[in-house]
DNA sequence: AGGACGGCGTTTTTT
DNA sequence: ACGCCGTCCT
């Protein structure tokens, strides 16, 4: 702690003038940035200049001289949040913000834990892994335990370990009653392996990151204590949005100094199913008694239609703090409603209102299209590439989710962390050293056996005659090169370390080989990657920003049509925005229905409002009588929130034949029974066998081996037993291997 | 080691 | 309808 020691001092604080950058903001506004003492909610609605208030007030703290840059922690949840309030704070004031402890959740959980890694059992260096490698350490584990795939899935697994996270709950404080039935009544066992797993891997998933700050925080008082010291000024966006452990968290580090400022809408809370808990913002004020709550509710984007519209809809709900969002700005046009005939249509009908505001001179990076699940996006796509309408589908695949780039990235964690087995499992043979199943399960078995990386068991391995030769000398060549180049850590430059490493492994020289079409392109990927790193200070520096910072690199540059999911539409804004398919069991989705009851539909029915306040002057909504879903046609009803929507702010052009306006809500409830209560019926167990210890062996002792058969123990030393087999001779090999005879 | 076949799931997604 | 994943066969 304390690069300051002392307080800095409060002097310019009684200076009547108002500074600068109090201009022009509103009175709700300016309290918000004002009260900086004690804890302080401030309801933000969509629009009403959240990013501004949270920055001001950031710099309000710094020129007001309450606090230094270090002694701020202000969080998001994504990098690009992050990214651009430090960028707004750097014009605002300058370098005095540098030192601010500006950044994600995770990414400020994992400066913490790297500092105190050894308190989780954890060395400092630790991976983080992404969602690939907790899929595949979760499936690892359900075949070891001869889990039935089918009835257990790694992903259902993943998702109840993931949600026990969200809650800050370690496997041992996990309550017996919430284990469920998933694999058979082993959730907790298997939460338990997981976790040991991770620990003999040096390595944390995302959930761990804020986990493993709560253990440490509850373990080690004078470290919570010197953190609670540290920050004088807690700022969190989105707070709508935080889960439990996120809530701890924060409830921990802001317990001495009490300054701990939220910011968020409940209204816009979208992410219950990862784990979001909206009862932390409802609950704001009985969690910290004496808070402030502020709210935001002047809205500078939307006409009044659109903020007409949205609240209308937004009212229906219950669970809600409540606010009334207005505007100074004029009319406007009223939200269009459109009901017809099929999801071809619809698209045709977007394409014709695109090209209509497109000759008025409308761009279309001014437009979005927000679809409520992924696949909706095929029908538009299909009809702007006929019009020849320029659209960009926002949320694919991310760069470093490409294979190559995953690749690459193997090989650099294994190097930099050699208990990486995923690293090394996923590039042993890529490009092909002539490992395959039965090598690797060999490697596998004296690792489990021993407790020791894969890179060890290989060091051991190559020392015997366990392993056919050409096996033996594929990876002895391996082992080598990765001595090699971990020796080079501390002297080479990182990025040219990363090109000697893809090269001399053969891995640049496998796309060079490689005649597919995308070869060339994912070349250009490796070479993009080793540029990146020359802007981080070491290795670490860049796995770590690898894993917490993958942005997405979207190209801003030209004149596109974004299409996206709702949930993607989150915190954007657009001139004109289409919202296609408001139809009862896509939008509200049934499964959402099915599985979340009211709380499922109250979280659809935000989704809607999220949606109608992206736009600024336009939104069209739409309806599709029919709809072709996974090959079958079937026909839908208008969505309730369609008949939500006021009639005095929309303009209805449904077709003729087609019904005008939506059916009565009760007729779209109906009884209400067939939207909830569904369940998933029990997984069954198969039992699991258990890896076996080695047992120790003498000289003279009779053993049996799978490959060499019977054969008498000559000596043994470190569990390698020098044998001689009856039939195939003087061999070394594990004691693992062998049974008493 | 690589290709063919069959079965399953198919809302939303960041870190 | 379709794509992905796992398995099995060559």
């Amino acid at each position: 702690m304390s690069e300051h020691a002392a307080t800095p001092h409060a002097a310019n604080l009684s200076a009547a003038s108002p500074a600068a950058y109090l201009a022009g903001l509103n009175d709700a506004q300016r309290r918000a940035v004002e009260a900086v003492d004690g804890p302080v909610l401030v309801l933000a609605g969509a629009g009403t200049g959240k990013t501004r208030v949270l920055t001001t007030r950031l710099a309000h703290i710094l020129a007001t001289r309450r606090a230094w840059p270090s002694q701020i922690v202000a969080v998001t949840f994504t990098n690009k949040a992050a990214l651009e309030m430090r960028e707004r704070l750097a014009r605002m004031i300058g370098e005095t913000a540098d030192g601010l402890w500006l950044g994600t959740f995770h990414a400020i959980a994992a400066r913490i834990l790297r500092r105190h890694a050894e308190a989780v059992g954890l060395k400092p260096n630790f991976t983080i892994l992404d969602a690939d490698d907790q899929l595949r350490l979760v499936k690892q584990i359900a075949a070891a335990e001869n889990l039935d795939e089918r009835r257990a899935p790694a992903r259902a697994i993943l998702g109840a370990i993931e949600r026990w996270k969200d809650r800050g709950l370690v496997p041992e404080k996990v309550p017996v009653a919430d284990q469920g039935d998933l694999a058979n009544g082993r959730m907790i066992e298997l939460y338990r392996f997981y976790q040991d797993r991770l620990k003999a891997l040096n390595a944390a998933d995302f959930g761990d990151l804020l986990l493993h700050n709560l253990t440490l925080f509850t373990t080690r008082p004078e470290v919570i204590a010197d953190y609670q010291k540290r920050f004088r000024y807690i700022l969190v966006d989105e707070y709508q949005d935080t889960n439990v452990a996120q809530y701890l968290w924060l409830r921990l580090l802001a317990q001495l100094h009490k300054n701990l400022c939220c910011v968020g809408d409940d209204d816009q809370s979208i992410y219950s199913w990862r784990g979001a808990e909206i009862g932390n913002i409802l609950r704001f004020e009985k969690d910290f008694p004496g808070a402030q709550i502020i709210r935001l509710e002047q809205n500078y984007r939307s006409t009044p239609h659109i903020l007409g519209a949205a609240s209308a809809v937004i009212a229906q709900n219950e669970g809600r703090l409540g606010k009334t969002l207005w505007t100074e700005a004029n009319e406007g046009e009223k939200v269009t409603l459109r009901g017809v005939w099929d999801g071809e249509e619809e698209a045709r009908w977007v394409g014709d209102e695109i090209e209509a505001l497109q000759h008025k001179g409308e761009k279309l990076s001014e437009m979005a299209v927000l679809v409520r699940a992924g696949f909706q996006t095929r029908e538009f796509e299909e009809r702007f590439l006929t019009l020849g309408l320029p659209y960009r589908v926002i949320g694919g695949l991310r760069f470093y989710e490409r294979q190559e780039i995953r690749d690459a990235l193997a090989y650099l964690r294994l190097v930099h962390q050699p208990a990486d087995d995923l690293a090394f499992e996923r590039i042993i043979n890529v490009p092909k050293r002539g490992i395959g199943t039965s090598t690797l399960q060999t490697l596998h078995a004296l690792a489990r056996a021993r407790e020791l990386p894969l890179t060890d068991a290989v060091q051991i391995l190559i020392g015997t005659d366990e392993l056919k030769p050409a096996a033996r000398r594929a990876l002895a060549g391996f082992i080598t090169d990765l001595n090699r180049w971990r020796g080079l850590l501390d002297n080479a430059a990182h990025p040219d370390l990363a090109a000697q490493i893809l090269d001399e492994s053969g891995y640049t020289g496998m796309w060079q080989a490689d005649k597919s079409p995308d070869a060339p392109g994912r070349l250009e990927n490796l070479k993009e990657l080793v540029a990146a790193m020359a802007e981080f200070d070491s290795l670490g520096g860049f796995l770590d920003h690898v894993s917490l910072v993958m942005e997405n690199t979207a190209d801003t540059g030209s004149d596109m049509i974004s299409l996206m999911t709702l949930h993607g539409a989150k915190g954007l804004e657009f001139n004109t925005v289409f919202l296609p398919g408001w139809e009862e069991g896509l939008f509200p989705h049934q499964r959402a229905m099915d599985e979340a009851g009211l709380k499922g539909l109250e979280e659809e029915r935000r989704l809607a409002y999220v949606g109608l306040t992206r736009a600024r002057r336009r939104a069209f909504v739409s309806y599709a009588a029919n709809r072709r879903v996974r090959g079958q046609w079937q026909s839908s009803l208008p969505s309730r929130f369609v008949g939500e929507l006021p009639e005095d702010h929309i303009d209805s052009v449904a077709e003729p034949g087609l019904y005008p306006r939506a059916p009565s809500l009760q007729e779209a409830w109906g009884a209400g029974s067939s939207f909830f209560g569904r369940r998933a019926e029990a997984p069954r167990l198969v039992t699991a066998e258990r890896p076996r210890p080695a047992v120790g062996y003498v000289a003279g002792d009779r053993v049996f081996h799978q490959k060499f058969g019977y054969g008498t123990v000559r000596s043994s030393e470190g569990g390698k037993l020098a044998i001689s087999f009856d039939k195939a001779g003087d061999k070394m090999v594990m004691d693992s291997f062998v049974a008493k005879a």
